[in-house]
DNA sequence: GATGAATGAGTGTTCATTCAT
DNA sequence: CATGAATGAACACTCATTCAT
């Protein structure tokens, strides 16, 4: 049987993606988003603002995110992926005080560190209210507790901590105080920015780490 | 200085004010616009329908709070008042440990904290764009935080803590702590329940205070 | 016990209803959308251009008409109306024959027929896909049914007719005899003018009735 | 005239155009309109969906079909083809009579007649507003009436009917109930199934036949 | 004081269509 | 030819707020 010329795969035809086009452009709206969030908040920002400061049309930007909560979403998945790097700078370091110091100074020396906290408030509502943005959140917050309890852990077995509180409800605790300090620094609490070294010592003692 | 507009002076000619009547009326309303708020959220809840909620015309909530902004602010202070009593029921306990084990079941038992959490959310968000609003949760702010301060101050008197933190940082902390809380019930963080004991553990540990 | 001074009943409280501005108002906006979609149709009438068209702002045409669906719906009973009034000038003729002819000459020779054809397509295409206008239009159909076989009762009394088709069915194909000279109107056939003392003929004869 | 874009011309050099496969997809993607068009209607149905329907990428859609309203065109010729075939059904059956009331049993016996009436409705009022759809229609109409005529006036000369209507006037007739049923077919209108006999009767009784 | 009526300025989202590969 | 990417122009509907009674 002389087989019939197949045509050179039916997926094949017409004008191929360009995979690399796509993340540019996705990455472009989403810094667009992410500008427009932190100067106005979510629900100030219209999508039409959003495409305009992306640089792209309205319905462009619907192509690549059908729905304005996709941003959000999208936007959840980067700041993870930022915040775990900052985890994993902990990690790096000798011990988990330093460790920890150095984070803290990293998060809360950053001059933006106000607006990214607006804009965490910004998710978390939406979180509080959307479902989407519910299992995002949730997710990146299983994410980011399971990181932080392998280092407690480390620190644990190094005797470095005594801690008698289980290591996932400590970093869950620690996420805690984080955001609330990211809530006053969002509101410019008096004296918040005093904080940031009390923190530390805070979450050490707690942790039952030998201070002096 | 923010919730209800002040009724014209007294001394003027007309139908004299009635301020019970005009008190009532404000709670009335209130009372509305919280449900609200709690139910949908505060940007998913119109005027239409938080009038309704409150069982008062359009135009009359307006007569009393000209801006929906206004509504926030005086839910502000509402909150701040009871939240200055639930420091009160910390500072009636004999001792710190038990005045924050009963203060942390108060909160945290309650069924509907969840739904708080989302309100404070939400004030917190518009918080952190509307001046007034950041001038009233700034205010509400300094007052929890110079109650608290009093109470470790009168627990270091007692040689019951041994904070090296300072006592209005230590409450700062404390705080956020119940904000980062507040934020991972308004999302239904995974295993968030299991948390309120270990708060208050994670709190006096913090301080100093001896465990046993 | 003496009675506490009722207030003079709360539902008189405030600005009273103006019944005749409103129903004023009503019409105002109905006939704004009539002409509108009589020369452009309706999916072609945006709300803007039917509150334009009307004289209102958007927003105040929607206190009235909650849905452009509903526009539709208040335009079907109308019609209704006024075809019913049509039906009645049958009825007064002496006999069924020159009601016949003389609504026949009322309906064709209206120069705007071909437009309020265009108008009922409108309205019959609506009603074949949306529940709502479905449910008007088959109510308005019940009763011009009822109206017409009503008719023809009379004349099969009089010996008028010997329409052995059961008067709702045979009022019915008048009416459907109708609708599609309507649709011929609406996209102009050719010689389209000339049927409509055909189509009287057509249904005597249909009927039963002595024609010569 | 209406239809597929001409390929160009075949004597042009580049890849020469295969008629059978440009014929092919022509016929795919109007299935898909045309099911598409059935189930949702014309306006209701996006191009996106069509092409989604049909198979094909939405840009390959309009290469074969300009615009959204050319589908309506080859539809309409489309359904004229298989109109004509039903009236060549009533040609080959030995009386008028019973071609008649094979015709109406061929058409209302179709489960899927009242979908077939909504697309109908759906043309005429595309027709009534859009020049082009209007032609179409029109065209359609000539030969649909001349085909009906034809068949009236060897009636006539059989003595099968006493028509003093004429001729075309009575196939324009008959159609206008045709499609005035369809109407009602696509509201649901009640008792519409009853009248497909009725209609038949009402027909051969206006244009004289002997009914016995 | 309290209400019904009115509105300008948006809101997120969709669509028919064109262009580039 | 066939496809993916892009867009301008709309669209139905909503909202916080003001005005007149």
């Amino acid at each position: 049987m002389s087989a019939p010329a197949a045509p050179p795969s039916p997926s094949r035809r017409g004008r191929p993606v360009d995979p690399e086009a796509r993340a540019a452009r996705t990455r472009q709206i989403l810094d667009g988003a992410r500008r427009c969030f932190l100067r106005k908040g979510f629900h100030a920002s219209s999508t039409a603002e959003i495409s305009a400061e992306a640089g792209v049309s309205v319905a462009n930007l619907y192509q690549y995110f059908p729905t304005k909560d996709d941003l959000v979403l999208a936007l959840v998945e980067d700041d993870l992926r930022s915040d775990l790097e900052l985890i994993a700078l902990v990690a790096r370091a000798p011990t988990l005080r330093e460790g920890l110091q150095a984070a803290s100074h990293a998060m809360y020396a950053d001059a933006g560190f106000a607006d990214l906290s607006r804009l965490r408030l910004d998710v978390l509502t939406e979180a509080s209210r959307t479902p989407a943005v519910t299992a995002a959140v949730r997710a990146a917050e299983e994410k980011m507790v399971a990181a932080i309890a392998a280092l407690l852990e480390r620190a644990h077995a190094n005797g470095e901590i005594d801690s008698r509180i289980a290591p996932r409800a400590a970093a869950a605790l620690i996420l805690s105080l984080t955001d609330g300090l990211g809530c006053r620094f969002a509101f410019h609490a008096p004296g918040v920015e005093a904080l940031s070294d009390a923190s530390t010592l805070f979450i050490l003692r707690a942790l039952g780490a030998r201070i002096n």
